[in-house]
DNA sequence: GCGACAG
DNA sequence: ATCTTGTCGC
């Protein structure tokens, strides 16, 4: 499936560089109600190993959660693990995943943040605004941010707040297990976006997308040879 | 100056 | 993220 890219960028920049991108993209990004209520939705993942990137995509349809669709893409690592910069390392490769789709999902599920980043431009809100697509990012851990602890029953929330300003929410997908921190990615409400989440969350604590996308992003990378 | 720090 | 097996708890 081809994806036109809105506002395309270099992707082989110096940190710095990659900042001051960031800092043009965020005021683009848009917290807006879903034009509909979606029935594709996407997760992505990626795995690293031996210098090389295994990029993962599965589309699920709603309410059922059947896989749909799915897409794997192998290629080079070149851009560093920096914190803030999540996006300059993963993005390219899941964006040529999701080129080799055929189904076009109508949101995506990153594991990652969204504005609940130090320039309110996380990976979940970069790939919304260069794919002009609903994005939501539901991270495994804090980046910025404070919050009390939810309560511990599935579906219990907490603001997550960077300053004075709400950037997303604390979310309890199961019973008495470690929160994840979902966010807006791009187009889409934060109440929609933890909606979202936990209609995509069956048996485990991270939604089905991007479970399954990290399942198979591993998969790709194939079994421990190594050590 | 000292921590913190998505994956 | 990745390195790594079994095990304790809901």
């Amino acid at each position: 499936m081809a994806w036109t890219l809105h506002h395309a960028h270099r992707w082989d920049v110096s940190v710095p560089e990659a900042i001051r991108i960031q800092e043009q993209l965020a005021p683009l990004v848009r917290e807006e109600p879903l034009p509909a209520a979606p029935t594709l939705v996407a997760g992505v993942d990626m795995s690293v190993r031996q210098q090389r990137v295994q990029a993962a995509v599965v589309v699920l349809r709603l309410p059922d959660l059947t896989v749909v669709d799915q897409a794997i893409w192998r290629g080079p690592v070149d851009f560093p693990y920096v914190p803030g910069l999540l996006s300059f390392r993963e993005v390219p490769a899941v964006i040529a995943a999701l080129e080799r789709l055929q189904a076009r999902p109508d949101v995506i599920l990153a594991d990652a943040q969204g504005r609940a980043h130090p320039r309110r431009l996380g990976l979940a809100s970069h790939l919304g605004v260069l794919l002009d697509l609903p994005t939501v990012g539901v991270a495994k851990s804090r980046l910025v941010g404070t919050h009390e602890p939810p309560g511990p029953e599935k579906g219990a929330t907490a603001p997550l707040f960077h300053g004075e300003e709400l950037v997303g929410m604390v979310v309890r997908t199961r019973a008495s297990v470690r929160p994840v921190f979902v966010s807006v990615g791009h187009r889409i409400t934060l109440d929609q976006a933890v909606a979202l989440t936990l209609a995509c969350t069956t048996r485990y604590r991270l939604p089905e997308p991007t479970r399954l996308a990290h399942l198979a992003s591993r998969r790709a990378a194939g079994p421990n040879q190594e050590a």
